[in-house]
DNA sequence: AATAAAACAGAACATCGTTCATAAAGTCAA
DNA sequence: TTGACTTTATGAACGATGTTCTGTTTTATT
């Protein structure tokens, strides 16, 4: 068959971002098989190829779409009401409750690699950069007596540590049944954010 | 060719594991490859699926000797005239330090996922808990007066992020160039480990 | 209508994990 | 030593996969 024209371009790379959408949600990042999306979206593998150079582009055209679903949870966490400290820790709670119940796609996000790094799409790194940088300013709003370079050090330390917990957990390498996360990240979040004693952190 | 028997099946099995572990070393996981590593220890690929089921169970064998190896660096760590304190510091540096050192090695580790869960090895299994158990106890010996169930919280909210930072900032998603992983390890460690305040975790 | 360009199909190729029938070499009793 | 049996090793072959490529059909252009 030749050409159709019953869909725009646009419209099957969307169908395509979709039908791989779902079959990371179902089977996870191993489901993903370049036939048997063409198949789901009726059109032939050449096509799939002629909308994306490759599968791993595919593949990180849905986890854009997992980061920004992330930043949308993590930002409605927040809430002008509560104090910046409440906000740091409502949107670490919002992390691990989007890992939670989203886990085959945010999985997906960090075991995949690609093989060659440097495509890396521009607006893939930028999203990433978008949602770090939102934390970093929550983080710099709770604690504003403290410098820049402190901010940037407590900032990783704690997502860092919010994700190894996910991470860990929902791969059941904590020895630990998933009831848990929530206590654990508690645990974490605790240390880093005490309403009372604000310890400046002094570097060593 | 028919039956060789220059070499025991055991001595054929130890190749194919080191072989693995070099390719691992040199390319990664991905870079791991059955008709390759068969060529290697100079035997057909049929030969090793008699000592392996399939090729997850080589790269577990693999993976089994890294934890085993990032067992004695974090023993190694722990020093009887430090305090337990300090022991814990520095485990959790030797796990930093092992991470950076041999980092396509320690990625194998947690990247890999079986298909089949089922068929995961106990001495696995039991390796990885006795790693967590080591940390759990030195934990324990840092905080006497803590209860059980705060120091089982506290070990894998501090041990998981650990592995968290080192995670993110070896796959280079930390936004930040690798010259900081101490840095931020030290600064998660700090908020666990306050020699003056032994501040007692009270559950919320 | 003729030509060019774009869209699409699916066969084809390379690479991978895995299986299997077969051959060679060893073992051991008669 | 011979012959039957077992063990070991092979590599061709199968199926699944990512990717490429050629050809065909449709649309656009002139």
């Amino acid at each position: 068959m030749g050409r159709r024209n019953d869909h725009t371009r646009e419209e099957i790379r969307e169908a395509a971002i979709q039908a791989a959408q779902l079959c990371i949600q179902q089977d996870g990042i191993q489901g993903i098989n370049a036939r048997h999306i063409a198949q789901d979206i009726g059109y032939a593998v050449g096509t799939l190829y002629q909308l994306f150079k490759n599968m791993d582009l595919l593949i990180l055209a849905v986890n854009l779409r997992t980061l920004k679903a992330l930043e949308q949870h993590v930002l409605a966490a927040c809430n002008s009401t509560l104090s910046a400290q409440e906000n740091m820790q409502q949107m670490a709670l919002a992390y691990v409750d989007f890992a939670l119940h989203n886990t085959p796609s945010w999985q997906a996000v960090f075991a995949h690699q690609l093989k060659d790094e440097q495509d890396m799409p521009q607006a893939y790194q930028e999203q990433r950069l978008r949602l770090f940088t939102l934390v970093e300013q929550q983080f710099k709003a709770a604690f504003p007596d403290m410098d820049a370079q402190q901010v940037s050090l407590e900032t990783r330390a704690l997502w860092a540590g919010i994700h190894g917990i996910c991470s860990l957990t929902l791969s059941h390498k904590l020895h630990d049944n998933e009831m848990t996360l929530n206590d654990i990240a508690h645990t974490l979040i605790a240390h880093f954010l005490q309403p009372e004693s604000n310890q400046q952190g002094e570097k060593s």
